[in-house]
DNA sequence: ACCAAATGTAAAATAAACTTTACTTAATGA
DNA sequence: TCATTAAGTAAAGTTTATTTTACATTTGGT
């Protein structure tokens, strides 16, 4: 089942749209790789709780905004 | 280097005191092994953000009063 | 002191996050 | 149309999270 993870969504994405801002722009403020940001847009795996918070940092806004359980959990 | 990734801390353990509830029943209610909760609790490795989710769910706070950026990061 | 429950810890195994390299496709502007 | 930048994707490799089993230590009650 390659490409589902399920159980969590984000916005990451509308975010950077928002602020105007690349993957790799981001990717850098975050100090991962530019395919583990579009990794975890494209819903391929779940962000450790650092990665996720320090995301949300750079965005101003709360984790919980960005990052949303999805039914069943 | 082992036992101390730095980088995040928490207050599980003292919001389980508040709930008054143990390692194995937080475990349970996230449904990973109780193992996980108490390394977790030791600073012994950083969950994933689907997992601290669940963990603030469970405690009905936000993760950020649960989970902090330590300075550096 | 004894018993049981809760916690701490550790090693080995597996799964999942993340990196690196690299190639492709889409969008934009000169 | 050409060049450039951003985005999508993928395979192989490394690191880190998580499980399982198992045992030691602490704590609380009787």
């Amino acid at each position: 089942m390659l490409f589902d993870i399920g159980s969590m969504k984000n916005t990451i994405k509308i975010e950077r749209a928002r602020h105007n801002m690349t993957q790799q722009d981001l990717a850098e403020k975050v100090s991962v790789s530019r395919q583990t940001i579009n990794s975890i847009e494209a819903g391929k795996y779940v962000p450790s709780t650092v990665l996720s918070l320090k995301i949300s940092k750079v965005f101003g806004i709360g984790l919980e905004e960005i990052f949303e359980l999805e039914e069943g959990d």
